[in-house]
DNA sequence: GTGACCACACTTTTT
DNA sequence: GTGTGGTCAC
């Protein structure tokens, strides 16, 4: 085959091997989408019908990436295969398959995080718990939790240990019946449903079984256990089960991934064909050097070594930055001094924080410049308000029964119906058991709702049941959008409030049009696809809806476009860049402070650094702040650990002194003066700079000693300091590191973990000893 | 039923 | 420091 050259012998082997469980360690770019676009090309070519292929990716942006050049390799024909993320692919089964549940109908739509919050405080309401004590957001967390691990109502209950598990199974009881009766199904429930339908209902099982005969799973370390039981029970029949990972780059333990999925494939196919790719194409060798050397500090991990012909490459810079404001010029000063002198398009650059939170000051800064920029992460284009309004009443229009869309729009734009209103239209709607909109047809007949409340929810009723007829009738979302702007007066009260805010917001909603716009032309496609003529014209709202909820931030993701990309490490994941800004590489962010107390949780940040490292074609930055604003406060902190685990020789540590000093003397002093302590946590308290670090000869990176403070000029701590991160000893309890810090000089507060327990210390009683 | 004001939680990462 | 949600007065 022509295409074939391209590959080296182990890709080859991973194309060519035929039939059977096949397994493929593929390491941070070793060109692991290459060989299983291939591989599926190859089986095309041999004759397999593109109707039995499955291929689950982890962003729809890679699955129609996947798809297109599946498509160049083989030509047309191969359109009818499925290539889409876990959740896609359940989405397209249930909307054939969901009339097998009880209770839940075609025209259902997905809850999303707030969504689900929302239904969730409702069921707390109903049993009396009190949101204060019970925190809506555990029991979501919990839930999610047992969803991942397709633990149900009754076997969760079952298996409830304390008081906490037993009040969570009887709101995840409540919530999921409330779920049905919205007709609505939460992220989780799309895997953990249609895993029941298939369990339930050997002949679906059956027919999916004969239609996916070949499986195909990228980032199979990333799959929780309810997909791994999805994806496992459909390639029990043919066993053609092909699974692409690296256990190296599983970073979404938290939300339930389990990376033994992919370290168990053996055992779970004891027939599999096990295939390493190890030589990476994307980096230079001090890259690649950098990130091997981090991830071998994991204990838990199948031993591997990357490595590249590629060029060594220059050094990784680590900067030394003062504050976050720091940390940011410096980012934005490299990016003109590399776009000047190396003619390197904005394009080239990404920059990559831990939190969300971070994007902001680079926000800033990038802006001030006159960079442009692209933010793949932080309040995303469909959380926001008015988004989340028009899509609200669409959800509602297209399913009567979702009650949190109608409790988010029915007073928006106000219309005089409130809170007690709503309230006993709820409670009515429950008791009859009818759609909330149906209820609204009835409005004369609810129990306590005055004449006039009556009068303004029956022609909400009416203006609602008008878009259902229109939708029905199959008119495109765009026009049906536009319809509701104008029809609700929602645009006419935006333009009357004449802010800059309003302004932006109605900005906001005609980018939504052109989201709708460009849904209503792609429409022919979906028509063709969707194989239930009865419902089409409903259907064309519905599949709008569908893409909506299931898209991620990252899908938005545009290469061509000339901007500095702005993402979270996770978000980066699967992509690459020429050059990395890696910013916020300080003890508590990053790694997080959550995960220092547990091994795994450290050894999962550990993998999120090699991800972030790995993303670096040719040159890579870290930096760090020796402060930060957090949380309104000024917070110290140590460099993170993860740097003194890379190998000093393949770094470069550049610091801002000269910089700040120049500008100590210049024109931002004031306002690089703003950000030092006023009072609170930072130091011992009495006006003097802080610990000295950035003003003396600083810290100090030695090849065998790794992070060293030298004796500072200007002060030493105080004896009675203790910054977080810091180790200290006390003669009771023994080594600890300090979490917090709370207050100043003898009095302050310290908290300070010790083997795992948790203590909180007066620094004038307790004896403690910074180590 | 509406709007103003205050308290407080928030920061890990997302399909 | 910011955004949300709850309470209170009109």
């Amino acid at each position: 085959m022509y295409y074939l050259q391209d590959l080296n012998p182990v890709q080859r082997q991973a194309v060519e091997s035929g039939e059977g469980p096949l397994l493929i360690l593929a390491g941070a770019g070793s060109g692991k989408t290459r060989v299983l676009t291939y591989r599926i090309a190859h089986l095309i070519a041999r004759g397999v019908d593109p109707w039995h292929i499955l291929a689950i990716t982890f962003t729809n942006k890679a699955a129609q990436e996947m798809m297109d050049r599946i498509i160049s390799l083989v030509g047309s024909e191969a359109r009818n295969l499925w290539v889409s993320t876990f959740h896609s692919a359940c989405v397209r089964i249930l909307r054939r398959e969901i009339s097998r549940l009880p209770n839940y109908s075609r025209s259902f739509v997905i809850y999303d995080a707030a969504d689900q919050l929302a239904l969730v405080k409702e069921c707390l309401k109903v049993l009396n718990y009190d949101e204060k004590k019970i925190a809506p957001k555990a029991v979501l967390a919990v839930i999610s939790e047992a969803k991942n691990k397709l633990l149900d109502v009754d076997s969760f209950e079952a298996r409830a240990q304390d008081y906490f598990q037993e009040k969570v199974a009887k709101v995840y009881r409540l919530y999921q019946r409330k779920l049905a009766s919205n007709n609505a199904l939460d992220f989780d429930d799309l895997i953990m449903l249609t895993v029941k339908i298939f369990w339930e209902n050997p002949d679906v099982l059956e027919f999916y079984q004969e239609r996916f005969r070949y499986i195909f799973v990228d980032e199979y370390q990333d799959t929780n256990h309810a997909q791994y039981v999805l994806v496992n029970t459909l390639a029990q029949r043919y066993r053609n089960l092909c699974v692409v990972g690296d256990d190296d780059q599983s970073v979404y333990g938290w939300r339930g991934a389990d990376v033994q999925n992919i370290l168990d494939f053996e055992r779970d196919y004891p027939e599999a064909k096990v295939l390493k790719l190890e030589q990476n194409y994307r980096s230079t060798q001090k890259i690649l050097r950098a990130a091997n050397e981090v991830v071998k500090h994991n204990f838990n991990r199948k031993e591997k070594s990357l490595w590249t012909e590629n060029n060594e490459g220059e050094n990784l810079v680590l900067y030394k930055g003062w504050n976050e404001h720091d940390e940011a010029r410096f980012v934005v000063r490299k990016i003109r001094e590399l776009s000047d002198l190396e003619g390197r398009p904005y394009a080239d650059f990404a920059v990559l924080y831990r939190t969300n939170a971070q994007s902001r000051v680079l926000e800033e800064h990038l802006m001030k410049e006159g960079i442009p920029y692209r933010i793949f992460s932080g309040i995303k284009f469909y959380e926001r308000m008015e988004i989340k309004d028009i899509l609200a009443y669409l959800r509602l229009v297209h399913n009567p029964a979702d009650r949190v869309s109608f409790a988010r729009i029915v007073n928006v734009p106000k219309r005089g119906i409130g809170k007690s209103s709503v309230d006993k239209i709820l409670e009515y709607a429950e008791e009859q058991g009818m759609p909330v909109l149906d209820a609204l047809g009835e409005a004369a007949y609810i129990p306590g709702l005055g004449s006039r409340a009556v009068n303004t929810v029956t022609s909400f009723y009416q203006m609602i049941s008008r878009f259902r007829e229109e939708a029905a009738k199959g008119i495109p979302v765009t026009v049906l959008t536009e319809l509701i702007l104008k029809e609700t007066g929602y645009l006419d009260v935006l333009r009357a409030e004449n802010t800059v805010e309003a302004e932006a917001r109605i900005e906001n909603l005609n980018e939504f049009l052109s989201v709708t716009a460009e849904y209503d032309n792609n429409m022919e496609e979906y028509l063709e696809d969707a194989e239930l003529q009865a419902e089409q014209n409903m259907l064309i709202l519905g599949g709008f809806l569908e893409q909506v909820s299931l898209v991620a931030e990252i899908d938005n993701y545009d290469e061509g476009e000339d901007a500095v990309k702005l993402m979270t490490m996770h978000s980066a994941k699967g992509l690459e860049f020429p050059v990395v800004f890696s910013v916020g590489w300080e003890a508590g962010n990053f790694p997080s402070g959550r995960s220092i107390l547990e091994q795994y949780l450290l050894e999962e940040e550990r993998r999120l650094c090699y991800v972030t490292i790995t993303r670096a074609k040719e040159r890579l930055f870290l930096s760090y702040a020796e402060q930060r604003m957090l949380y309104g406060r000024i917070q110290d902190s140590l460099p993170s650990r993860f740097l003194q685990e890379i190998p000093p020789e393949v770094i470069d540590i550049e610091s801002g002194e000269k910089e700040i000093l120049g500008r100590v003397f210049g024109r931002q002093r004031a306002e690089d003066r703003s950000w030092q302590p006023e009072s609170g946590i930072t130091d011992s308290g009495s006006g003097k700079q802080n610990s000295g670090t950035v003003w003396g000869g600083g810290s100090s990176f030695s090849r065998d000693k790794g992070w060293q403070e030298k004796s500072s000029p200007v002060v030493k701590s105080n004896p009675d300091t203790f910054r977080v991160g810091d180790k200290v000893e006390h003669p009771k309890f023994g080594r600890g590191i300090v979490m917090a810090v709370k207050g100043e000089g003898l009095a302050a507060e310290i908290t300070v973990v010790f083997n795992g327990e948790v203590k909180k210390l007066i620094a004038e009683y307790a004896r403690l000893v910074k180590l």
